[in-house]
DNA sequence: TCGTTATATTCGGATATAGCGATTTATAAT
DNA sequence: ATTATAAATCGCTATATCCGAATATAACGA
């Protein structure tokens, strides 16, 4: 039951879901994924280790960097379901699809800069 | 995404997950649930309100009484899913196959002698 | 070793949510 | 009409959540 409602309480916040969906792209760092979402770093920060929690991203570092990825799902079988689903769902929202058409623009040595 | 959340959000919550599974067995009114989850009646009706506004359960009143079932999914993608999904997960759990068990001794006309 | 930099953590304020008791509403029965 | 009763709503308290600024931590480079 805990899992459950840890993997429901993480995808319960717009921003964590816009993560979810971002990642589908690509994996991302931090700094990539709050400027993508236009959100503070230590906001980012939070909901990124809140879904990994859940077991719905996975992180892995690159020296400075922190790189998070979709997880395989592989914690339990809600987050395999979750993670399944999202990648059709919420396709058509204009919110996601406004992040899918800047995300490429997005990448870490331009937010060095621009800062 | 809105919809997405109201669903995520209704199923983030313990005692509402309950009442979807206790659902599963057979339709049932706001008193017989709020006594099987041993909750105060206004907590549950509460819960159920919020419940249906996602689209996972539908009331009709009988008299008196309000029964609650499980929404057959057509609200949303999301609801379909889950209210699927929720028949086998949690099957395994001690909180929920002890929810199971006293399930079959509660009824409506029992809980007015008692209060 | 000393900066520099990407991320994590901490703190405080604002808002949302869960819970219960008390009241109101809606329906039935007498 | 009056009374009884199941459920919904209101009022309130306690707890949880979200956010960003500030600070701490960790890893690299000179």
């Amino acid at each position: 039951m805990k899992q459950f409602i840890k993997v429901m309480k993480a995808l319960s916040d717009p921003n964590r879901v816009k993560m979810m969906k971002i990642l589908q792209s690509r994996p991302l760092c931090v700094c990539e994924i709050k400027e993508t979402l236009g959100i503070a770093q230590s906001t980012a920060s939070k909901h990124l280790k809140l879904l990994e929690d859940a077991g719905l991203v996975r992180s892995f570092k690159d020296g400075l960097w922190v790189n998070y990825s979709l997880a395989d799902g592989s914690d339990s079988p809600y987050c395999a379901s979750m993670i399944g689903n999202l990648k059709h769902w919420l396709e058509e929202e204009a919110q996601i699809k406004e992040l899918n058409q800047i995300l490429p623009g997005i990448n870490r040595i331009d937010i060095v800069g621009k800062e």
